[in-house]
DNA sequence: TGATTAAAGATTGTATACAATATGGAATAG
DNA sequence: CTATTCCATATTGTATACAATCTTTAATCA
């Protein structure tokens, strides 16, 4: 669907096999927005689309649940997670703290070959702007965050970066205010400038102030109705 | 086991059931050293230990994968988590971002019915080393870490703490040089002065200098060999 | 004796049947 | 017409049987 090449990997714990492809495209459809918080995921439903057993989409479905993008209500089933108002503003605090220091670790190990792949990614962003796909530019500005912190080269704090922002996908279909989308580029591309400096201040800087400004962007008093009836949004 | 009543709770995602006992008496025997990195478990043994079909204990034990508490390996089966030097050290630069924030945190809000909580917990962790019950000892003052987070009301800061203190607990196994297990009594008093005081940056600079200290008791460069043959160590 | 191979056993992976629970609709009473 | 109760249906929870894989043991050959 994106209009280049990807050069980021959706991760998940589970081992290769049925249940880690499952667990993959659903990850993909909530943080591009084709799933939205609230809509239920059945067992034999999602078993059907992927031509899986109960045993293996239940696996699935409790590594999500273990993310935070799934929400499993005993003897209901599992829905994509509703992030209430305080979590919203929860998961923002935390990404205020840990995302400027990942930035700023980058910065000091990063080499032109990550700062290109991140060129390349932007300029992904723009086309799926272009073309009015706004769910996989959503998708792509997130993976952006994620790139760094691999970059960054520190695993525990990469996985907490990880789930942060699968987090924000969910926090932003339900509480997004803005009407523009495209928001995040020129900070993404202030940030490429720092990282090609090595300036690690300026990476930390660059970052505390964009992620404070993803905050704002938020309206954190109301919360969206969502409806959307099934799943039958999971084409490739 | 311990000389106390408990004021922490174990914590997990799994709504109650056999397999949210099955995995919170686990995660006790590991904190407390009872299970050791890199013993096995294996789902029948579980099974029969707790009474459950292995359908409830692969739950449990995927949860446990999930925390990072345990590893599973395909067609090989779980096993006790064997933290990296890499990993290791990259938990505990973890917690020294994050834990002396929620310090501060929880400074600014605690009431004197917290710290009255804290203070019979620190009591607790005396009776535990006077009784000559390291494991104890051990896993109450890393749950002194989550009841401060706790009180911090923060639950995102909280879960990603409780995450970090269970795998210090794995680490510690592994990479503790110290011979006094004592060291820590010190600086946890002194949290308690500053939060008595309601000074926030007292806080994160006793628990920066605290988790520091922590982080130099390890020797990251040998591992420790730890063999044990079984789980027979499950008594409540 | 040592190494290699083969077969037997044990353990995990997956599908499915049955039980328990929740949901939605129909029938009845007010 | 509204509200309530009860039943039929659908969905999740759990146990178990079977398949796939790994491990161990024993036998064979050099």
């Amino acid at each position: 669907m994106g209009a280049r090449a990807s050069h980021y990997k959706y991760l998940t714990d589970l081992p290769p096999g049925k249940s880690r492809d499952i667990y993959i495209e659903l990850q993909k459809a909530i943080l591009s927005h084709g799933l939205l918080p609230g809509v239920k995921l059945s067992e034999d439903e999602v078993g059907e689309l992927f031509g899986a057993s109960r045993t293996i989409v239940r696996t699935a479905l409790q590594a999500l649940s273990h993310a935070q993008l799934v929400t499993i209500e005993k003897n209901r089933g599992a829905f994509i997670a509703q992030p209430s108002i305080k979590e919203a503003q929860e998961v923002f605090e935390a990404r205020e703290l840990i995302e400027p220091r990942v930035a700023g670790m980058a910065a000091k190990i990063i080499t032109p070959k990550d700062i290109q792949i991140l060129e390349e990614h932007i300029q992904a962003e723009h086309d799926a702007i272009a073309a009015g796909d706004s769910g996989e530019a959503l998708s792509l500005s997130g993976f952006f965050h994620v790139m760094i912190a691999d970059i960054a080269e520190h695993e525990v704090f990469s996985k907490i970066v990880r789930s942060l922002i699968s987090r924000s996908s969910l926090i932003i279909a339900l509480y997004w205010k803005r009407l523009d989308t495209t928001c995040e580029s020129h900070s993404h591309h202030a940030l490429l400038d720092a990282f090609a400096k090595n300036d690690v201040q300026a990476a930390e800087e660059i970052m505390k102030s964009h992620i404070v400004d993803l905050h704002s962007g938020l309206d954190l008093k109301s919360r969206k109705q969502t409806k959307q009836s099934l799943a039958s949004i999971l084409k490739k």
